[in-house]
Parts: structure tokens; sequence; C-alpha cells
DNA sequence: GTACGATTCAAACGATCGTTTGACCCCATC
DNA sequence: GATGGGGTCAAACGATCGTTTGAATCGTAC
């Protein structure tokens, strides 16, 4: 063989991955999982214990490193910048990891995935993913905009959350737009647009005309 | 009874939505929607024809109104501002319906379900469904925002888009943050939240200093 | 070489799935 | 009061689901 026969974990963690990035978790059964990573049926009840350990392994796996990534890069501007940063900066120790380092193929699905799920699902997983980037992104963010109220800057915070996850899963390629998206799979580009957009945003003045 | 005894199609389509956006389309079996709805399991497939079908019936009945609802809201502001309306009162028309209009308890998972749904099937309902109030949006962002290249406007239209849909699907509140989102039943506040923020990230520079 | 824990395997478990069937009921029409 | 079609019903269809079982196989330490 050719193929480095890689741990049947992993293989069953790739095959996983695409599956439920194609047809969600309760679309996709344990028997295609493992016959797409060419392993014995039983082999996931034994590595992980049930399908929905599964998933918890699938996603952590991916996600684990970026917001390692993104603690990493975030720490760094703070020591750089006397602990505080640019708005335009923290956005990019958000925005980057997440962009750049999933595969283009795995990203669609995976984010959105994650929202699929019921709430009693998808709660405690956001909770053990998201919960310690969250609060460092909060409270640099406030310090970074000491003018807009905490309040404002946790809704404004969740906008951007909700653009970058509309973009890396892979939703803003399905807009049914006249001539789709351009230079859709220029990321570094799509990353600057992303930054304008959020950095705009987040800055954006409380007190309207209106 | 009491009950005005509501149509059999209706009392599906009601059961099927609050079941598809707690549990999913592929984790709501038709016994669970049936027996919710208190009808006879062969009903779904005389009324609808089958399970998918039953589904574009549910995003169709609530997604139509609320988007005939957005190009009516368009149309009178283009009627009152020759043509030009502010970019404003273009993202008011095209939030408020989808904030007001959906009831709370059902508009958490409806949209994200379609996101959820395989490209395969996204798709052709992305298209179906948003095809032409896209077109109608961008034209109209367009008109407001002529120093905007038109690329960057279908990219800033597509975060909005995503900011929105985080809100409306109910995932913001899923978001891990210390002590909740604030005021989250709140909907005109977080409609006037979410129009600061989309209106500055729309109409943000394109010319950076960096 | 033998014993042993880790892993893989074919096979089957009971449960649930979407869909279909054919009898049955209701009620307007002739 | 016979007719016929729209609607409802219980029941069953074959298929597929997640999980479990117990034997077979592997590599390694004694």
């Amino acid at each position: 063989m050719d193929e480095p026969k890689q741990d049947t974990k992993e293989r069953i963690l790739d095959a996983a991955e695409q599956l439920f990035a194609e047809f969600g978790f309760s679309g996709t059964s344990l028997r295609a999982v493992t016959s797409s990573a060419g392993v014995n049926l039983a082999a996931v009840n034994y590595h992980f214990g049930s399908k929905e350990a599964l998933l918890h392994a699938v996603l952590g796996r991916r996600i684990a490193p970026v917001n390692e990534e993104r603690l990493k890069w975030l720490e760094r501007l703070e020591s750089e910048a006397g602990e505080r940063p640019g708005v335009r900066d923290i956005l990019q120790s958000l925005f980057a990891p997440a962009l750049l380092a999933l595969p283009e193929s795995v990203a669609r699905g995976i984010a959105g995935r994650i929202y699929a799920e019921p709430p009693s699902i998808a709660g405690p997983l956001m909770h053990d993913l998201f919960a310690e980037v969250t609060a460092r992104y909060l409270a640099a963010l406030e310090r970074a905009l000491p003018e807009v109220p905490p309040d404002e800057i946790k809704w404004r915070f969740n906008f951007v959350i909700g653009a970058m996850v509309h973009v890396v899963s892979g939703a803003a390629e399905l807009s049914p737009m006249p001539g789709g998206l351009p230079q859709v799979h220029d990321t570094q580009a799509t990353l600057e647009r992303l930054l304008d957009f959020a950095e705009a945003g987040i800055c954006a003045s409380t007190a309207r005309a209106s």
C-alpha cells in the first residue's frame, strides 16, 4: 500500500468530518462513516463510545488548535501593545486562524454544523469550545473600546461572529447572487474584506442622530 | 372542543416547524410530527407527498411573507426617496420583517435549518427563496453607496446576512458569554443594535490606512 | 511458545425510519 | 338512497439505524 495506513481513530475522524459536513450529523450513518474510512463498523463505538462522542471529537480536533492560535496571537498583541491592542488587530487574531487554518473542503459545514444541532447539544458544545476565547476577546474589545458600552460590545461581538461563521461555514457561497460572489476563493482578500466590515461595525457610533 | 380544529395541513405544518427547529430535519421523524399534530401518520405523505416536500412547505410558509413585506417596504422607500433611499432605511426594511414577524419560538432553527442542509438541497432552496430579494437589495445598496465598489457591496451584504441570520436563528443566544447576552428578548433594541452595526460595516471606508 | 491485553471482525440485536396499502368514514351530489 | 371522491385510519412494508456481542487476530512481554 502506498498510503501511510494511518491510525484507525484518525481515519474515522477524517471520514466523519467530511460526511458530517456534507450530510449533517443525523443525516450521516455510522455505516457510511466506517465504510468510507475502510474500517469495521464496531470501531466507532470501540474508539469513541458513541456517535455523539464522535461528533465532539470531530469538532474538537479542528476547533481547539484554531482557538489556541487565537489566544496565542491575542496574548502576543497584548504584550506588544501594552495591554491595549487596536480593534483591527484583535479582530485579525480572531478571524485569521479560522479562515486560514481550516481546509476549505473541511471548513464548510463544521462551523455550521454546531448551530444546526438542537440547543440541548449545541449549548454545552459551544460552552466547551468557545467560552474561554469569548471571554478573552470580550475583555480585549472592552479595553480597546472604552467609549462603547460593554453591553453593546457583547452584541456587536455576536454580530461579528455571525458574519465570520457565515463565511467560514461556506454559507456565503450559497448566497443566490447574480454572477456569484467575486473572488470567493481568495482567502486573503476575504479576510481583509471581513476586517474592514467588522472593524467599522464594532466601532460604530452609539449616539444615533435619529 | 374549544379548539378551532384547524386544518390538518396546518396542524402538520405547525408541529413540523417546531420539531424541525428543535431537532433538525433528519432528527425529526414523521411519527413525531404526526403524533404532535394529533393526526394520522399517513397524513403527511397524503397532503405533502414526502418528508422533504414538507420541509419546503414549512420554510416557504414563513419566509415568503417576510420577503414580500421586505420588497413592499423597499419599494415604498424607493418611491418616497426618489429611487435613492438611505442605507439605514434599506437595512431596516431587510431586518425588521424577519426580526419582528417571526415568532420567537419559531424563528430559532428555521433560518439555521436551511444552512444545515447539504449544499445540494440548500443551494436550490436558497435560490428559490432569496434570489429575488438578494438582487433587489444589492441594486438598492449599490445606488445608495456609489463610492463603494459593487464587488465590495456583495461581500458586505453577505456579512450583513450572516449577522442577521446569527440573531434570527437564535444562534446568538447560544453564545457562551459571561452573564449571557443583555436584553436578549427585546426585539426592538436588538433591531437597532443590528442596524447600528450593519450600517457602519456596510458603509466602511474602502481605502485603508494600513 | 505462551499468555495477555488491545484491536478488529462478521453477525446479529431491537428499534425506528419513510412510505404504502386498502379498508373505512364523511358528506355533497344526483 | 345510491354514488363517488376527499380525507382518515390502523397496519404493515422493507430498509436502515446505533449499538452490542463473542470469536478471531494482532503485537508484545515473559
